[in-house]
DNA sequence: TTAATGGATTTTTTT
DNA sequence: AATCCATTAA
């Protein structure tokens, strides 16, 4: 509680905030947790703060260290605090965790294996080099699916492992032969000096495990925010603990009901250990709502009381800006009719308020589709969020792939890219050739070089690759007097690019002109800022979607995961049902459960006056079509809250009642017998995991076998060969439940983890 | 070497 | 339905 007396009230930095706003402003040296919860004035308590240290506490803006998830979280919190102090403060850092480890490398990276120079590699290229790893080791991308490598690789990296030190995970042979693809492709990384996006994290906290290095940072920064606490992995957990066992003076701000990212190593008990971790840690809770009506918020709280995973004693959100509608439901019939219904919804409310800003929210990318047909036979324009990124067309990382050789002659894959774009007669055979020139420790340019040299090439190939190197040479000398905008324009003009787009004259083609344009005009802004190549290149690759979304749009379609942060009058949220959302993946944990939980919080606080829900009851979903279930999400709702009961067909769906039993299991999706089946399981499961689960969570590794081997002597512990009917050898990696609801996660030898339950999958010792 | 064809496979979310 | 891949024809 702030005391009177002492009280600055009048003071500017705390003007139209709350108490525990103020406090959170105010407090300056040790460890602060402020919980935000949504709409809570988030921002402008970070930003006063950072103000207020600097204006008050006469803190030197360059010892002050600000995280971030997105770029554009980071610049509005520039931007804001910049505004607020009389000195300038540009020497704090404020940025992503990305670019703060960008930055660090750069500086230091010399003393990782990648040098200072490196090149940041996006999926794409990670994508590229993991298959050729894989060919390498000779391992079938039917079983050892890319992406599937790299998630597990990502994983790893999350966790701060090196291929060598998660040698104790791999039990399986699956895992273990990515263990080998994840060591090669590090080699692979080393090779091309690059670094993918979770190696900035990696090796910033591998240097930052160097006293020195620490000592120097850690003392430098007096001040750490981190915001979205929530969302940090354990990389950058241990990055942040780095830095702060310094001065002590943390503080995180975040909200463990708003934690969506778990799938990428977020780890949602750093913030729920965070008082553990630092004993003498203030808390402080936000939890007057500023941006919605009673009964949107109502909803919101029903619904995420739910989850298990939330941080003790926490109060709930109040808000002062009254009761409000009522939140809607519309069930369609068939999924083209739920976005026909959503689009004339938007026409009507567009009608009374010209200037609405509407949302339409969803829990996976494909579901924008739908949306787009019905709004483009409107002729109505909108905002797409998310999808194809500009950065990942293909001309322009073709460009891009040009920009990065010159910048990195080692960067291979940007090689391989540009070397045949436009096509210079170089197929799978010349680019061997090249390659295997390529000397020792030296680049494909100079393995380009050698091969001209030996003149094994011939007409068209031969001609085209001299003109192809001697742009890289003729880059060298010029890169200086042209300048960014002027290198970018020259390159698309002297690798024929360009020219080669104009001779195809084709509609298309004249789209990806105008992308390429749309990108010079891009370099030709980074420059006026000051900006160098490599610098360019770091932003493009760290940039994201969610960057340059304006808020100025009036009809915004995107994911829920794009959304978070973002507020709208007006939101809709389709594709309320089982397997769309929650997701059909996400549903096989308590965890993944919760989280997907968690995203439809996020989704409903949104919305500041109206909240629209919407599902369909017949969908296609890739090319066939599925009778689909109401999503559990929309019984959690209270019917206070709601404009009517809602009604499945005949079923009333609603907060306690679920559907009664006898009605729901025979109409299964699909009918067939295989698909009824199947649903009897699922529901099975449902209810399983409808009992609260005792936080089994933190004592999983060490105690779940045990009660297992008790109830049953058949019972496998982690690391057991099992054999399966149906899905062949594998490893018990975990098991959970007890009894009948007694459940392994095994991973199958040919790829891929299964839950089976001991009582139904027939697991035998193998 | 490249374009075209047919078949398999896919949809979770992203810095 | 739409994309991605591998094989084949030119």
């Amino acid at each position: 509680m702030p005391g009177h007396a002492s009280d600055p009230i009048d003071h500017p930095l705390l003007h139209n905030l709350n108490a525990p706003q103020r406090e959170a402003v105010r407090h300056a040296r040790g460890p602060l947790l402020i919980l935000a919860g949504a709409g809570s004035g988030k921002t402008t308590v970070i930003t006063r703060r950072i103000a207020w240290l600097i204006e008050e506490e006469g803190v030197h803006p360059g010892s002050i260290l600000a995280m971030t998830f997105t770029n554009k979280a980071a610049e509005e919190m520039r931007e804001r605090v910049e505004r607020l102090v009389s000195v300038p403060a540009g020497q704090m850092w404020v940025s992503t965790f990305h670019s703060f480890c960008t930055r660090i490398l750069r500086r230091e990276g010399e003393r990782t294996p990648v040098g200072r120079d490196f090149v940041i590699f996006d999926p794409s290229d990670q994508k590229s080099l993991i298959k050729q790893v894989l060919a390498e080791l000779k391992l079938p991308e039917k079983q050892y699916h890319p992406k599937k490598v790299l998630e597990l690789i990502s994983d790893f990296k999350n966790r701060c492992l090196l291929p060598e030190e998660a040698r104790e995970e791999a039990l399986d042979p699956w895992t273990r032969r990515v263990l080998e693809a994840y060591d090669l492709y590090q080699k692979g990384l080393k090779n091309h000096r690059a670094c993918d996006f979770d190696d900035l994290l990696l090796w910033t906290e591998r240097l930052f495990r160097d006293p020195v290095v620490q000592a120097a940072y850690g003392e430098r920064f007096k001040f750490i925010l981190v915001d979205e606490y929530q969302d940090t992995n354990r990389a950058q957990y241990l990055l942040v603990q780095h830095l702060a066992r310094h001065h002590h003076n943390i503080c995180v701000v975040g909200d463990e009901d708003q934690s969506i990212y778990g799938w990428r190593g977020a780890d949602i008990r750093n913030i729920l250990d965070f008082q553990q971790d630092f004993p003498e840690a203030v808390r402080i809770e936000l939890l007057q709502n500023y941006r919605s009506t009673e009964k949107i918020l109502d909803a919101a709280s029903q619904v995420i009381s739910n989850n298990s995973q939330r941080v003790e004693g926490k109060g709930a959100l109040k808000t002062d800006l009254g009761v409000g509608e009522a939140i809607h439901f519309k069930l369609a019939d068939e999924g083209r009719l739920e976005s026909e219904w959503v689009v004339q919804r938007i026409q009507e409310l567009r009608y009374l308020d010209p200037d609405a800003k509407v949302a339409v929210l969803y829990r996976a990318n494909w579901q924008s589709r739908q949306m787009e047909e019905a709004l483009r036979a409107q002729n109505m324009a909108y905002r797409l969020v998310g999808g194809v990124k500009f950065y990942e067309r293909q001309e322009v990382k073709d460009l891009i792939s040009y920009l990065r050789l010159i910048s990195n002659p080692f960067d291979l894959v940007s090689f391989r890219r540009c070397v045949n774009a436009p096509t210079r007669g170089v197929g799978p055979t010349t680019l061997g050739k090249i390659e295997a020139a390529i000397p020792e420790g030296g680049t494909p340019l100079e393995g380009l070089a050698a091969l001209l040299r030996s003149g094994e090439l011939k007409g068209r190939a031969q001609r085209e690759l001299g003109k192809f190197l001697e742009l890289f040479r003729r880059a060298e000398t010029e890169r200086e007097a042209l300048g960014l905008a002027g290198l970018v324009k020259w390159v698309l003009q002297e690798s024929g690019y360009l020219q080669s787009l104009e001779d195809e004259a084709t509609l298309e083609a004249e789209g990806r002109i105008r992308n390429l344009e749309e990108f010079l005009s891009a370099a030709a802004e980074t420059e006026s800022m000051g900006l160098r190549l490599s610098e360019f290149l770091d932003r493009i690759t760290l940039a994201a979607d969610t960057d340059q979304i304006e808020e100025a749009a009036h009809l915004s379609l995107m994911t829920i995961h794009c959304a978070k942060g973002l507020e709208f009058p007006y939101v809709f949220v389709i594709g309320l049902e089982e397997d769309v959302f929650p997701n059909r993946n996400a549903r096989e944990t308590p965890e993944g459960l919760e989280e997907e939980r968690r995203l439809f919080y996020v989704a409903i606080t949104r919305a500041q006056r109206r909240l629209t829900l919407s599902a369909a009851r017949r969908r296609r979903v890739m090319g066939t079509e599925m009778l689909s279930m109401p999503s559990r999400f929309l019984r959690e709702l209270p019917s206070e809250a709601l404009t009517a009961p809602i009604r499945w067909g005949t079923e009333i769906y609603q907060a306690g009642e679920g559907v009664r039993p006898g009605s729901s299991f025979s109409r299964g999706a699909g009918g067939g017998s295989v698909a009824t089946e199947l649903q009897r399981i699922r529901s099975f499961f449902d209810k399983v995991k409808e009992v609260p689960t005792p936080s089994s969570h933190e004592a999983d590794p060490t105690h779940e076998p045990e009660p297992a081997e008790k109830q049953d002597p058949n019972a496998f512990a982690p690391g057991t060969r099992v054999k399966s009917a149906r899905f062949g050898v594998g490893t018990i990696l975990a098991a959970s439940g007890r009894g009948d609801g007694l459940t392994y996660t095994v991973r199958f030898d040919h790829g891929g983890d299964k839950r089976i339950m001991a009582r139904f999958g027939g697991l035998e010792r193998g």
